[in-house]
DNA sequence: GGATCCAATACCGAACAGGTATCGACGCTC
DNA sequence: GAGCGTCGATACCTGTTCGGTATTGGATCC
């Protein structure tokens, strides 16, 4: 599991949609896809329901969702706070 | 910036000592030396102080030990409430 | 000042991530 | 119900990253 698996997650989740999800994140749709597989089969868990519309998150996928995005922040807290220090204040 | 790193880093605070760290790791002493380095490029702040004697947290690593221990307890988080679920329960 | 212990670097090979092209499945329209 | 459009999934290739072994540079200790 990586940060951009986490970050992808998120947005596909958010999108719902696979495609629109990696034209956010600049990226395109096939990795994408391969992510949130990859993603799943690690957890041993299916995330998302497939449609033809679409993705729908599942049970598992809204759970992991909030844990995602308490990650994501974590990780953004972690950054800030050392970055601040870095330049001795964050602004002026 | 990776789990594998926030990981590597944590052992590397807890042992202050590259090589020990490795150990426990069980991977070799130079990918561990490259991955503390590219999180300090990464964040654009030193994390340790580099000692004859082994490795020292500065206090912008004090922080940031914080919060990776935080990253880490919240992927552990995210990786057990989802799979416990994939299981329907965790023991018997 | 030679031996020792540390992290850092050079170098190489395997694994990974991302891109383009394409497929297979489903729904819609006529 | 045939054709088309829209999904996500797969095949395949390529550049990058990651990990390993060998070695260096620097500081300490005797």
């Amino acid at each position: 599991m990586s940060f951009a698996q986490i970050q992808y997650f998120v947005a596909v989740a958010e999108e719902a949609h696979v495609g629109r999800a990696a034209q956010r994140l600049h990226v395109s749709q096939p990795p994408l896809s391969r992510s949130i597989r990859s993603l799943e089969d690690e957890l041993g868990t299916p995330l998302f329901e497939r449609t033809p519309r679409g993705m729908r998150l599942l049970p598992a996928g809204e759970t992991f969702l909030d844990h995602a995005r308490r990650i994501l922040g974590a990780v953004d807290a972690a950054t800030r706070a050392v970055t601040s220090r870095a330049r001795l204040r964050p602004r002026a």
